[in-house]
DNA sequence: GTGGTATATCCGTATACGCGAATTTAATGA
DNA sequence: TCATTAAATTCGCGTATACGGATATACCAC
């Protein structure tokens, strides 16, 4: 029960969710595309995704200097199925929207930042 | 965005999930029998109460001096269907299945505490 | 190894919660 | 009106987490 509690509070977060979601439907993201989607000082992305590993909702790839992160496959079944239902709503929450607009425009520009 | 993961955060302590599972499962309480399933200090449990009434997720009906809790059919669609979930998989939470058992036993000493 | 870049971590600070004992409030009934 | 009881709130205190600038670390290319 407190590990259930302290996975769903990583739900908590409005720019914690956003990630969530925007990882959800990007599959894997990298640290300097989620800042500029985020538009959000570079330590605090950091920190978020910091808080999502510890709280086991991703995983992490290396390549070269880059970190790219993707929700993990191992979350409790509670976890993927409220997961599911996030994704199901997302289309109701204007962030979201805007961030998966905002995604995908920079993943057309993929040039500027890091490789795939 | 903000609002959901307030709400969420609800679900973030286990004593607010295990008195959301009791409220889920009997319908209605009242404060002193959730002191009485929980065996915390009155303050404690009373303070839960506000928070989840501040976020939404319960009422409360007055009976005289009890105040009966129940949750709220107003919460949002995502925060029913998360509760949903959790209620289908409170057999896999052990303190869930024990403050079932004690409930039930308690709400059959009804006398000892507050009328229906 | 030097320089540059991506990311993580540290720092100081502010706020939100956690706790439980003690007090206040609100309703009841004698 | 007074005592009793249920519940909410206050209190002091500790911990967790938020923030963003500054610094450290890790990797790559030269």
């Amino acid at each position: 029960m407190k590990h259930l509690a302290q996975t769903l509070k990583a739900l908590s977060d409005p720019i914690r969710l956003r990630i969530i979601l925007l990882l959800h439907s990007e599959g894997e993201l990298c640290v300097c595309d989620l800042i500029a989607v985020l538009n959000l000082p570079q330590s605090t992305v950091s920190r978020h995704l910091a808080y999502l590993k510890r709280s086991c909702w991703v995983d992490i790839r290396r390549q070269g200097v880059w970190m790219h992160y993707k929700l993990s496959k191992e979350s409790c079944t509670i976890c993927r199925e409220v997961l599911k239902i996030l994704e199901q709503h997302a289309n109701e929450l204007p962030e979201a929207i805007q961030d998966r607009e905002t995604v995908a425009t920079i993943m057309k520009n993929k040039s500027d930042t890091c490789p795939a």
